[in-house]
DNA sequence: TCTTAAGCGAGACGGTACGTCCAGTCTTGGC
DNA sequence: GCCAAGACTGGACGTACCGTCTCGCTTAAGA
């Protein structure tokens, strides 16, 4: 993971001295405890330096941008996600849904990911950064499903789906899109009810395309 | 629509010189030009006011800060989204799919609903501005398009569905979710493959709710 | 006096807000305050504007730099010189003498002068602003002492040597630099027999100036 | 001369790695180059490791601060001022006041020199070695050039004057002050009228300081 | 026609954060 | 123990905007 501002910033036999390991736990620590409190727009570099007991220079040794360093300091809470087997695909599906709509209550997620996508719109590096880091690492979160559903004989054998373009990435974006949407943007309560709605919605449209 | 600082502005009968509403419309759209010369982030009170050729006195006797005003200066783009029949259920979504991804490819679109989708997690006044002003406006399409496909029978005339928490709702969020999550998060086109297994999922699972 | 930044900033009908002349005095104030209490080298705007109760951008519209702003502050100190008759030639340099010593031991005077002076060797507005503001102000005082002596007799009315590169310049930068140099190159004091002998010797030469 | 930070830096017994001499003169060397290129109140420390190829570390180790490492560098140029007997009292002090004028139009030399002296003002140790690095080593000339005139009978041969605030001091200050008052602070050349004119006011205060 | 009250431009104001630079110290590994 | 390299804390720099304010001028409606 080449997220660091400089060239691979400890090669062992480097002259000079080492970066502190410690220094970047403290200051994405800092970072998440900033967004909590100040949210993404107040956040300030100068607030997390002083947080994380470091100096405004260490952090843009390492960080070229406020934007950076917080996809990495959220980045690690979606790598939090999980897809224990459930049983069916149905409870699957649900679970993961509920998972992923207890990360966006976080404050410290939903106003990081909101801000950081608004300004990858313009900055193609950080939207790359935030699909390396953040979105695509999800993936792995629906590719098992889809694999433990055709173990379980829910889904055909068939197209693995897993190309470019495949079924996956479509599903992906559905589940993530729809429950980002209904938790950010219509500001609606991901609650039982439209978890089960949206699972039997999507789980129709799985079957429809099984048979069809 | 109460989207200015002030109390109504021009009431009739008030004292003193009144507002110039060319200011107003200058204003609205020197933001989206500012949007999509520098982006939200970059966007500046006093750029947008040069532009306008208004001293920032006057934004501010409008507008209570910068994301009130991006509101209503992209409002309005959101209000083109049109439904015109294309005489099946299925090209009718194909058809609002395109119309929003093509939307959200205009610069000044993008980076700023994200960006004041951000600002609103931390802001619920904004945040209710956000639905009234974008976000519920839009329903009518789902609710237009439902509608024609029950009279064309594509659709069982059972449940209203425009209640609170009905089925409009969740199609909305998840056509509107996923379209922004795969043009956005995910950063992948929105071309005619992925609009077509896009509506054939959401399709079958249409109809598997209809008959279930 | 173009000792400002901005062009002439109080022209009378000039539109915008007026600037605030109380600020001015303060900042002024503030400064010789700072450098009293920490010298020209630790003098930092940022302490400089907290003391004055000012912004640091009221500083900067107003100053170009740390340099000239110094000099403004301590202009004022040199134009308290004064030189009351004192009955003859050699009383009047006695005086002149301790009086500029004096001043050269008020702190905010000396780490100031020679610090606008060393930068002054490589910054040839903050030079002409230093002879304008301070330096060429203090030629009254040669010029008066002359005047006088040649009223009284003590020098012949000949050669009236206020021209360029007349006696005059030649007698300001011989007390000026002597004193100067004893007080804070040498570091020794600017004692009753350093004046008296100092005074005498110049004296000598104007007599036989005026003999040869 | 204890111009080092640490004490005697190289007891022949001590352990360790000797100091590197020649880096003394590589970074002395630096000191001027980069007074020439930047002047005193950009030089900066890192910089001057640089150009002399050195750490900053070295750097540290062997002088505390920029001025005491800037006092160093100039103050040999100081030492290449020489009183070769040119005959006559006034001849010599043409020839002094020449060569110091021709040394401050050294652009390291004038820009060091008031700095320094700027900065001695609140720093009893820099003042000190100011004094014993530079000044002082300077009234050789003084001494020189009174010992020969006395020799030649241009002075009485009675008092020696070399005792603490004998003539030799005032006669120092005076000279020195006034070139360095002609050229830095008057800002006006150090051309042939000034000096002879200057010349003829000090030999006639001399003259009449000798009969009086 | 003359108030009168608000709108309007311009721009100064007190603040806050920016991202950079340097001071002076500390920590490596190698000599 | 010296040295080069370079990371470290800390603090000032000068700039850019923020949102507010204070001016003098303009614009209409009501007296």
């Amino acid at each position: 993971m080449c997220s660091r501002r400089t060239p691979p910033p400890t090669a062992p036999g480097r002259p000079g001295r080492p970066r502190s390991a410690a220094a970047d736990a403290a200051i994405l620590e800092a970072t998440r405890a900033a967004l909590v409190d100040l949210g993404w727009s107040k956040l300030s570099m100068s607030d997390v330096a002083t947080r994380a007991g470091v100096a405004k220079t260490t952090l843009y040794r390492r960080w070229a941008s406020k934007n950076e360093l917080v996809v990495d300091a959220v980045a690690v809470l979606f790598d939090e996600l999980e897809l224990p087997d459930r049983g069916s695909l149905s409870a699957d599906i649900e679970g993961v849904v509920r998972q992923f709509a207890a990360l966006l209550e976080r404050p410290e997620a939903k106003t990081a990911l909101m801000a950081v996508v608004a300004e990858s719109t313009r900055d193609a590096p950080l939207r790359e950064r935030i699909r390396t880091s953040i979105v695509d690492r999800q993936k792995r979160l629906v590719e098992e499903g889809r694999r433990r559903a055709q173990a379980r004989g829910e889904l055909p054998a068939t197209s693995p789906a897993g190309a470019v373009g495949g079924t996956d990435d479509l599903i992906f974006d559905v589940i993530a899109g729809a429950v980002v949407h209904r938790a950010l943007v219509s500001g609606q309560p991901v609650d039982t009810q439209w978890v089960q709605r949206f699972t039997a919605l999507l789980l129709g449209g799985l079957g429809a395309a099984a048979r069809g």
